[in-house]
DNA sequence: ACTAGTAAGTTGTATAATACAACCTAGCAT
DNA sequence: ATGCTAGGTTGTATTATACAACTTACTAGT
């Protein structure tokens, strides 16, 4: 049994208002970073941000996921935080937004022992130029190519590409990754890109219609010789969990 | 855009060592909180402990998660400072553990904005007097009845909780409940207390056994009229995951 | 205007993992 | 010996997805 906690020891004087002295251990350093994903036309991208070129900041010049430390006069809670920055970056609320985890320790930012939550976004592609100065999209498979990351962000990015994956196999997740209306098999091809495998348009389209999440909008006209229904996510509609996941394609 | 790093700028002067000044933003307390899950007879417990009851600790006296403030001199990172804690309340390591999630806001801790990182932990039941002085185990049914848990720990439990069931469904992970060797029928008593429901032997014996991951040890007398086949996780054998969820019952 | 081409959408059969139900088996207790 | 009990097996049913072949609606080219 040891470490007993020393309250009131050390504490936080330099701290902007501590009501109570408190832990008495030194303090993490708390970030909050994003994984945003988009699809468009065949590629998943992710979004990036250069890290500043200035001289007391930790890898100058290299690509970063989004994100910063928590504040705590203005974020009410984790994931508003992860939303604020979200909107900083992107101009528009995310259609989905989840905790992958948190990572921790003594040596992923040298400035000192810190702590990141992590969340992965998904939104509707937006184009470069509505981006914040410093944001662009990339490619996921490049990124994870040029392992060129800031920080431990490859870790991080991997995680949540993986969660992504994983989740896309029994879930509705990639309706959440367009813009409604949009039809079946557009959603079909937002799978296919992430999964980076075909599927079987007859399964697909029994399975996403029997989960019934999807309202019809009307015949539309896309690239293609014959119009397709137009659908759009029911109202207040969950993220539905196929009772399978996929596995095979054709 | 709003908020830039005003880096440097308050700082932390209070802290132990700041290397570099970095963010300028106060830093949330920053604490693991554990959900240690053992199962025992027809039930599943949880480890709880009793909060100090001293003048300057909040909630004296209630019953919480175990966990606390990250050492940053002492932990390297998040998963270890959960381990050592786990070592402090139980004086076992976990067969299995794995984080659920961090949760931080403003007000869950009265001492100023705090995060925590979540982990869930299954053990072997381990005899209450062997357990460190102020934990105990706990019917998980009847903690989340009583509704009288320190901070948001009902809550940060209650994730656990969901976790757990939800991956009982389809994985291995009672598996990790047990001391090998065990028999099938005990193994699969633990799925059911977990899921409080019974389930089909047949059903569960395939499946289980298929998926290949348990070892024969031999014969063993139980409390049955006839001895039944011990198994244990094979070596260095990870997690399983079922291709399908259990659903039904008998 | 006919025809070929293409992607949308349908229909029917196969497969695989689990559910359900009935059965056999090894040991124990009387 | 006999019957009870829990361990373990066997066989059929169910269900969601996989696979394959088909029809349909529209376009474009001659």
């Amino acid at each position: 049994m040891a470490a007993k906690k020393k309250k009131t020891a050390v504490a936080s004087a330099g701290e902007k208002s501590p009501k109570i002295a408190s832990s008495g251990f030194q303090r993490p350093l708390t970030s909050v970073d994003l994984a945003i994903f988009a699809v468009r036309d065949d590629t998943l991208y992710v979004l990036l941000v250069e890290r500043p070129d200035v001289d007391d900041e930790p890898f100058p010049g290299q690509s970063a996921l989004p994100g910063g430390f928590v504040d705590t006069d203005q974020d009410e809670n984790l994931i508003a935080c992860a939303s604020r920055k979200l909107f900083e970056k992107t101009g528009v609320e995310a259609q989905y937004l989840e905790q992958v985890g948190s990572w921790g320790d003594a040596s992923r930012d040298p400035r000192g022992w810190s702590a990141t939550h992590v969340y992965f976004a998904l939104v509707a592609y937006v184009q470069s130029s509505e981006l914040a100065n410093q944001s662009k999209w990339v490619a996921v498979e490049q990124v994870v190519e040029d392992d060129h990351m800031a920080f431990d962000h490859l870790r991080l990015l991997t995680a949540a590409i993986d969660r992504l994956r994983s989740k896309v196999e029994y879930t509705s997740l990639p309706a959440y990754l367009l813009q409604a209306p949009f039809t079946l098999p557009q959603l079909q091809h937002v799978y296919e890109v992430i999964l980076d495998r075909s599927l079987d348009k007859s399964s697909f389209r029994t399975r996403t219609l029997s989960a019934n999440y999807l309202e019809e909008t009307g015949l539309m006209k896309v690239e293609a010789p014959r119009p397709a229904m137009g659908y759009c996510i029911k109202p207040d509609q969950p993220l539905v969990f196929f009772p399978r996941p996929l596995k095979g394609n054709n």
